[in-house]
DNA sequence: GACATACCTATCGGGCCGATATATCGTGGC
DNA sequence: GCCACGATATATCGGCCCGATAGGTATGTC
């Protein structure tokens, strides 16, 4: 039947939404506090990305103000269920990005003084230090969603240590 | 004086040029050899993003036709020289964007199949296990440019290895 | 009752990717 | 000498996406 393909987006949203009605406020708060450190979302893209999976039968939205706030929940159909299933067992090549303007700087580095860049080096390890540390205070989210969200926050505190680990081991090899 | 601030592409196109006279397609090769793994960029933003910054005084481009087919050969400007630096020198907080599928549908992974998910978690790690292999075929990039390009390297190999150790360790926890 | 903070929807400018189109050059095979 | 093919080179389009901003209501606190 519907033969859709999902925009990416369109997947973060469906999967959002599977773990429970929610309006595109809570959507992009969720995905800022749990998924942050490898995806966001931005408003400008939640907000039309719901209209369109509505209009493909793929969620439902219900009008529920509070008080005089307009206000719109949406919940899974039984299409939009089978499609996020289809994407999460699909074979398809996933994307992976990273884009690092540290490692960027340190690519370009030839001629800067040693100095400056022993700066660079502790300024992007400390950047990967803070980022562990708010991984770790935040605790576990999204709790009763199965294993899946605190593995992931453990990949992202692990992640975080270990670039932080190999940005120090940096620093030392340009002292030496 | 000319107080520009560089868009994120800009940056790498002037680092590349300091490099060497290039043209855009040799921009984009470089990019794609050497900096792939964390930083992309197409032709759709190269050739605009030059002629931007020549108009901006940043770059000088001089026409260099091989025979009958056209070619711009761009340099750096002193002006553009200074604009890098001051970008390498400038404390700005620093881009770092990850953008992971596998992370995402093990996120959303509550309630699939076992063996399933067991596979996604193989197929993922093989994905890094195959980025590891292709840095290290490609041997080092951009030789003469100091010790940057070559820790880059060393970093992609160091970085994919340890995803693919992460990924084979959650597996064997799937297992147990 | 005032004020700050949280909740909720919406939109715009512009960066950016992937695909595609067009054309020439160099090389190897025949 | 010719053809096919891959590399070189520039250009553009559709569409995804981010960050900022704007405008509004509810809730909690002093």
């Amino acid at each position: 039947m519907s033969d859709v393909t999902l925009a990416p987006t369109a997947r973060v949203i469906l999967g959002m939404v599977r773990m429970g009605k929610r309006t595109g406020y809570e959507i992009k708060q969720l995905v800022d506090v749990s998924a942050r450190f490898f995806w966001t979302t931005s408003y400008g893209q939640i907000y039309p990305e719901l209209k369109r999976l509505e209009k493909q039968g793929l969620v439902r939205g219900e009008a529920d103000p509070t008080g005089g706030r307009s206000r719109t929940v949406y919940s899974l159909t039984r299409a939009g269920d089978a499609a996020l299933d289809a994407w999460l067992s699909s074979p398809d090549e996933l994307v992976w990005e990273m884009r690092d303007e540290g490692l960027l700087k340190l690519f370009f580095s030839e001629g800067r003084d040693p100095a400056e860049l022993r700066d660079h080096l502790r300024s992007v390890r400390e950047r990967s230090e803070a980022v562990a540390a708010r991984l770790r205070e935040l605790g576990p989210v999204a709790e009763g969603a199965g294993p899946g969200p605190p593995m992931v926050r453990e990949f992202g505190i692990a992640l975080n240590e270990w670039l932080a680990g190999w940005w120090k081991r940096a620093e030392e090899s340009i002292d030496a």
